[in-house]
DNA sequence: CGGGGATTTGACACATATCAAGAGCGGTGG
DNA sequence: CCACCGCTCTTGATATGTGTCAAATCCCCG
């Protein structure tokens, strides 16, 4: 698979260049807490605030740790990748605005989305183990992201307790949603895994101010699939289902749910009764 | 489901039992930085060196650093509880003998392996994010745990950056694991999935000095199952298939890899013809 | 040596995949 | 403004992989 990728070539907030940052990052032999980052961080400082990623719509998720992190901001457009599975790894993401999934390939061609993303969300710690990531982030939406450079994260929670806990714990939250998800896909079948979907969706949209109720997919039937391990015309039924049911409105992406109540209900026991 | 524990009343290694221990890192009002962590520092250099979990069955692992960090080690007989999920989370434990699965639980008890661990490897880190463990760990057999305070780890690692570093690749580790089961329940059939279970297996037993052919299972077919989304006679079925096919050699629990690229293979494509 | 869980194997059911066709819908250009 | 294209989505008919239920055997452990 190949996207586009806005990695190198687009950097409309900072004066610095990714480029410039990237190389420096990995200017090798030099101890982390001494040169490198301090430099960076002189120059985070200088008089340009425009580098700076405001929390502003960050602050619901606690995470204003990151404002002091950011060390430039990036668009990216619709369909273009944040990062590529394989990259060489320097800095986690920080999805200020938009929407995002991360997609994980097999040699042999097959992939699935492993994850979706919404502000306030973390992009890229499958990198830091190995130094390349291990999957790509493609924007669903234009979308506004915190380039928070690893080392920095690194050097910072050296000095800063609140910061390394939310950074591990942010990390933490990572495993505990993949161990969801690997529930979700091993013990549920597609009606319960589509209601967990929408109630995951909608908690997290109402974290974040949005309708907990009436909410517009940003993915594609395609997409959820993938994500729940079903192929599109299932989730396609499975929406229909809900639908015929009156638990939820479903028109296109344009999804309200009408009885919470039921949904929760439905996200414990479902059978072939419920479609007829 | 209820698990005997061995959290609260074994403790045959130190001197400080783990009860006072637990009480005191979870002491409020205390900078960690400041008094807690640093008794406990104190407590860790007196002359008794039996509370310090030798890294010897984990230095392959890259794990030096577990040593500094074991304030005390735990035995867990076959069968019992690490800890359970929803306990109060204190510790991450490093294994450093035996062999365990971790169990998460939904509301309505279904429950699923998340994973398998051995020696060197690292569990309890679903518990950062909220303070309580998300899952259950259960020793497959009798086993030696080494107990990391995680107090400890994250006051130590604010001034060894080569340690801080290991924390991060540990959980960057787990998550990358994570999505790689992910990938595993969503896009590949029975075959492809014990295909792949094996070789991992294989993997981690070579890394350890073990044999990477020939190696006894500790879970059992439904632990296996539960693991790999599917029914233990699914398990069952899709053993005695790589039997009849001679890539391996099943006899129960033993198994020996007979033909590594056909299992390799078998990791790729597999469909009914396998098993005529 | 006995008993009970673990495993295997078979027959059948069912949930979901697969294949196929058509409908909706937004964008684009004549 | 309409026609057309390409996409996503829905729906139907059928195929199939895996689950379910049941029984027999194995074998581990007390």
């Amino acid at each position: 698979m190949h996207y586009p990728s806005s990695r190198l070539w687009e950097n409309p907030v900072t004066k610095v260049s990714p480029i410039d940052l990237v190389a420096r990052l990995q200017r090798p032999a030099r101890t982390r807490a001494g040169g490198v980052v301090i430099e960076l961080e002189k120059q985070r400082s200088a008089s340009d605030p425009g580098y700076v990623c405001p929390a502003s719509g960050l602050a619901l998720i606690d995470m204003a740790w990151i404002e002091e992190l950011t060390y430039v901001r990036r668009r990216v457009k619709r369909g273009d990748a944040l990062f590529l599975a394989n990259d060489q790894f320097a800095s986690i993401y920080a999805l200020r605005n938009g929407f995002f999934k991360t997609v994980q390939g097999l040699e042999d061609g097959r992939e699935q989305v492993t994850g979706f993303q919404m502000s306030g969300e973390i992009m890229g710690m499958d990198g830091i183990d190995t130094g390349r990531y291990g999957s790509t982030a493609l924007a669903l939406e234009d979308s506004d992201v915190c380039v928070l450079p690893y080392a920095l994260v690194a050097n910072h929670s050296n000095r800063n307790d609140e910061l390394q806990r939310q950074f591990h714990k942010v990390m933490s939250r990572e495993i505990v949603r993949e161990h969801g998800v690997m529930m979700l896909l091993g013990t549920m079948n597609a009606g319960e895994r589509l209601a967990m979907f929408l109630l995951d969706l909608s908690r997290r949209f109402s974290a974040r101010g949005y309708s907990a109720s009436d909410f517009v997919l940003r993915m594609s039937r395609g997409d959820i699939g993938s994500y729940l391990a079903m192929k599109l015309e299932t989730v396609s039924r499975a929406f229909t289902s809900l639908h015929n049911l009156g638990i939820v409105h479903v028109d296109g992406r344009h999804v309200q749910i009408l009885d919470f109540a039921d949904l929760e209900r439905h996200r414990g026991q479902t059978s072939r009764r419920d479609r007829d």
